[in-house]
DNA sequence: ACTATACTTGACCATTTTAGTCAGGTATGT
DNA sequence: ACATACCTGACTAAAATGGTCAAGTATAGT
């Protein structure tokens, strides 16, 4: 099981925004060069962000990004689906009534890979932006 | 953030092996039969759980694999480590000093990345085969 | 002794996913 | 006009995944 980095740059992007963005847009080249991230790589990423009114885009000089909501309501859960970085722990179809592997019913395991998928995503309904922010309030970044 | 199929066959193989080795050993070929996971798949995976002393083969006709221990001492951790079927969230070192994107310092989002890792694996380290077994003593497989 | 069964080992491979790059374009503040 | 910075889509090298295939070896039953 591993988090992609798209997962991880879209969270490590949207915290350096959000401790940036109190006076000007931040614009992804700044972001780039602070977190060293693919500048290219990030205009996908937001682009995705954009698209699921996460952040809000200033074209121009002096353009960048800002949030379109308080950090707080800002929930990893919404992060991870707007870059399609979701959990899952199965191949069989959920609406299905078949199991894995095309059986007739639903294999041995299926119920404990729910359980876990519903343990994983608590973990990223619980954790917000704004929790990442007094987390490194001290910390240099 | 998925979770492969290895990790998943290992998992349903052990239930299967753990309903119906009371009496005899069972062989992959039952199990691939009654799964509908690839034989030639299911040798690998079994290869590997037996290195780590989870099963233990007996071969010749009427051969198989029995468990090495109850299947209340084998939790899922057990096995996910042993078909390296593990939890990374991050890319940087966890000994190295050094952050993720060769940077000096680790990066604003490591620690939610150190919780999240501890998060998913708790879950692995409480589960046992025992528990699996239980929650469908009373379901046809 | 022969044979069928079933474990054992290691190499191989097609497909998919990942983690980007690249090339061009459009809007806007100065 | 011009620099900045967003926007879009195509492309790709490398890694991971999910297997297959071939050639064994050990053992129980006949
Ligand atoms: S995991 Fe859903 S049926 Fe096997
Ligand atoms: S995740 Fe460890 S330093 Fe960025």
């Amino acid at each position: 099981m591993k988090l992609t980095s798209k997962g991880r740059y879209a969270v490590m992007a949207l915290v350096d925004l959000a401790r940036f963005d109190n006076i000007n847009p931040v614009s992804l080249r700044d972001i780039s060069l602070r977190q060293g991230i693919s500048l290219d790589y990030l205009e996908q990423i937001f682009s995705k962000l954009k698209k699921n009114q996460i952040v809000q885009s200033i074209r121009g000089t002096q353009g960048g990004y800002i949030l379109t909501k308080k950090p707080n309501d800002i929930k990893l859960t919404n992060i991870f689906h707007a870059v399609d970085e979701t959990v899952k722990t199965v191949q069989c179809k959920k609406e299905s009534k078949k199991g894995c592997n095309g059986k007739a019913t639903k294999c041995v395991t299926h119920n404990l890979w729910d359980e876990l998928e519903t343990h994983i995503n608590s973990f990223f309904e619980k954790k917000s932006l704004e929790d990442l922010l007094k987390n490194n309030k001290d910390q240099r970044i």
